[in-house]
This record gives C-alpha cells, structure tokens and sequence, in this order.
DNA sequence: GCGAAACGTGCAGTCCGTGCAATGTTGCGT
DNA sequence: ACGCAACATTGCACGGACTGCACGTTTCGC
C-alpha cells in the first residue's frame, strides 16, 4: 500500500520533526527554539527541515494539506438524500473519532502548545481555511447552486470549520476527559437549532 | 477630544505606514514589498515602523486592537430583553454600515490585498479571535452561564465571527456592488433558521 | 521656559527562509 | 550484481524580518 522504502522514510522524519517541534515548544515555547533546534533532534541538517515544512510554525502545527482535502471528499460520497447539515454531522463525527483515537497523545499535545501560541492558532485557522474552500465546492454542487451566486455554501462551510474548532478548544479545556464526538454533536445540535440562548 | 499634538501624530503615522502598505503590496504582492520600502514610503525611518506595527502582516492588515473590544461592549450595551442572536444582529448591523461608508475605498483595497495572501487571512483571523474572545465572556454573562461549563458561549462569538468575514468576502466577490449590511443579514437569517438547505 | 517623559533613529545582532551546487542514497533495468 | 537515473540530504551564502540598546530630538505639564 505505502511501500517504497523512500516513502516510508520521508514519512518517518516528517513525523520526527512534527514531533520534535511540538515537545520542544511545549518545554521552551515557541520563541525559545529555533529551527536548529529542531533538526538536531530529529537528527537532520537544518537545511533539511525546510523540505518538509516550508515555515517553523508549520512544523508544530503538522498537518498535511492531504489531510485537508479530505473532508470535501467524504462530505460529496454521503447519501444524497441528506441534507447538507446532516451530511457535515456525519463527516465531522467520523473525524471526530479519529482524532479522539490517535495516537492518544499527539492531538492533545498538539492543541496544548497550539493555544498557547496565538500564531500558530492563526496557522491552523489557515489550514482549516483551504478545507474549507473545497468544501464550500462541494456544498455548492450538492445544493445546485455556485459559490459566488449563494453565500449558503461558503457560510456553511466556513460555520463546519469552526463548529470543529469550537469542539477541539472545549475539548482541551476539558483537559481531554470530556468525549470529542460529543462535543462536536452538542455543537451541532445547537447550530441546527438556530443558536437559541440555551435554557438554564 | 482626541487631543494634543502627539496623539494625533502617531494616528497619522500609523494611518500612513497602514495605507503604504496596503498600496505597495496592491502593486507588487507581499513578497514584493519589504518593511523598508514601506517606510520610505510612510517617509519615517525602518525601525520607526516597529514601533507602530509588530509585523510586517499586521500592517498590512492594520486593524488595531482598541476596535477589537469594541464588539464585545456593544453587545453587552443591547438591551437585556434581546436573545444573543437578536442582540448580536444588531451589532453587526451597525458594524457593517460603518465599514461600507469609511473613507470609501480603504476597506475595499484591503480586503482585496488580505484575500489574496493567505498569511494574511490568517492574520484577520487572528485579530478577530481576541475579539470573539472578548465577545464570549459577554455572551456567557448575559446568558449565566460561563464559558468554561457550555460550548454555547464560544460557539455563539465564533459563529459570528464566521459570519461577519463571510459576509465581508461575499462582498468583495460582488466587486463591492452588494450592500455590506444586506449580506451580513442574509448570512444571520441562514444561521437563524438553522443552515436548511437553500431552497432552489 | 524647563525638566521629565515620550518619540525617532542608527547600529549590531539573531533567526527565518531560499536558491544553488555538491554529495550521498535509493530504485530499477539488465 | 552492476551501474545509471532519480531523488534526498546537506553546506553555503544571501536577503529580509525583527529586537535590544543607546543617543539625540520633540512634546507635555507645570
């Protein structure tokens, strides 16, 4: 499936600077390393870093732009007799899931040293940003409207991004012991209720 | 009111690096323009222009973040019968009629100029996170909740972020043939009803 | 006017990010 | 097994962003 050795070692030391990166910012802070830093302990030349991520913050940030690409897919293969809200839920739940399964440690850390960097929270709002595009595509397509005619498709993509957002930062301020899932579904259910002051 | 010689300078100072650079990167892209450049321009020295912009982005963008707060007031000066969504609208209604009658072109050249660098639009997201920030204690207080034990709080300020930058790009994809206000209103009356699917 | 505080500026230095050219590794055909 | 072609790693040199510091100049409150 993945084969080729080549591959497999770019993935490796993608993964070894992304996580390089991340527990050296998270012990010193982002302005406290520097891409030598870096590099050293992922035991490349500095050099090298910059073929794998064009900018430091990237590399903390580590999310491949394939990643991205990948919630406009899912949402276009849902049923078609969904609505457009019903069929994100869905996309997002999955997500949802995958992340609350990795690696256990890697999305945490990540949101953590994320947060505390308002630069990097600007960066990850960039890569949600291209997902976000394509995917206002692909509502586009599925309600028969266009992007420029209907500001429908490009709302509600944009609202989906933060809807995840929104779920990732309750998450982390549950200190991860609240369920991602749910908390991307609470977030929905108010949204597709009109965003009522909720009862108290 | 604004008084003394030296407050009104650096407003000047800063509105002139703010235009230099908004016009340079107009004319030659970001890359094209460096912080020396817009200093001659603004006719102060280079390290002069660090001390009125910390980045060469933010200049660009050049929102302050004195109007950042202002959203948050605003909405806490609503009168106390609105729902959230009711008392949101009407700040952003007002927001919106301000932004479209400002010196006429300065919001249209900087729209243009943000969308087309990425980095940018990261750096609008940015500014309007303190803002949303600040918006969500607001909305907890006037619910009673707090932003830490509900998702609503932050989902409410995030989502009217999203709508208010949705709207501004809806505009600027109209060439500025649209109304700001009528847009920013389509977007809540979609947002109100839940995200249906438009009709066709 | 006058002293204190704020502002503008030059200088030196660190780090980020990139183009280029040399060197080492991997994959593949024979 | 060999060698060549493709690709990955690295060093070097450079331009630009940004900062701390020190010094001269302007403005403000009295």
């Amino acid at each position: 499936m993945t084969s080729g050795l080549r591959e497999r070692k770019k993935l490796a030391t993608r993964l070894a600077l992304h996580q390089a990166a991340l527990q050296l910012v998270a012990e010193r802070g982002l302005d406290g390393v520097s891409v030598d830093d870096i590099a050293a302990r992922a035991d490349v030349s500095p050099r090298t870093f910059f073929n794998y991520f064009p900018t430091k913050d990237d590399a903390v940030v580590g999310i491949d732009a394939s990643a991205v690409g990948q919630a406009a897919e899912r949402f276009t293969a849902r049923p078609a007799q969904e609505s457009p809200v019903e069929a994100l839920r869905a996309v997002h739940a999955q997500q949802a899931t995958e992340m609350a399964g990795e690696p256990e440690t890697l999305w945490p850390l990540r949101l953590r040293v994320i947060d505390e960097h308002p630069v990097l929270v600007a960066r990850l709002h960039a890569v949600f940003g291209s997902a976000e595009r394509a995917l206002a595509d692909a509502i586009a397509a599925r309600t028969g409207t266009t992007v420029g005619a209907d500001v429908y498709p490009t709302l509600l993509a944009a609202v989906s991004g933060t809807a995840m957002r929104t779920a990732l930062h309750a998450w982390l301020a549950s200190d991860f012991s609240a369920s991602l899932p749910a908390l991307v579904d609470e977030a929905w259910d108010a949204l597709a209720a009109g965003l009522p002051a909720p009862r108290r």
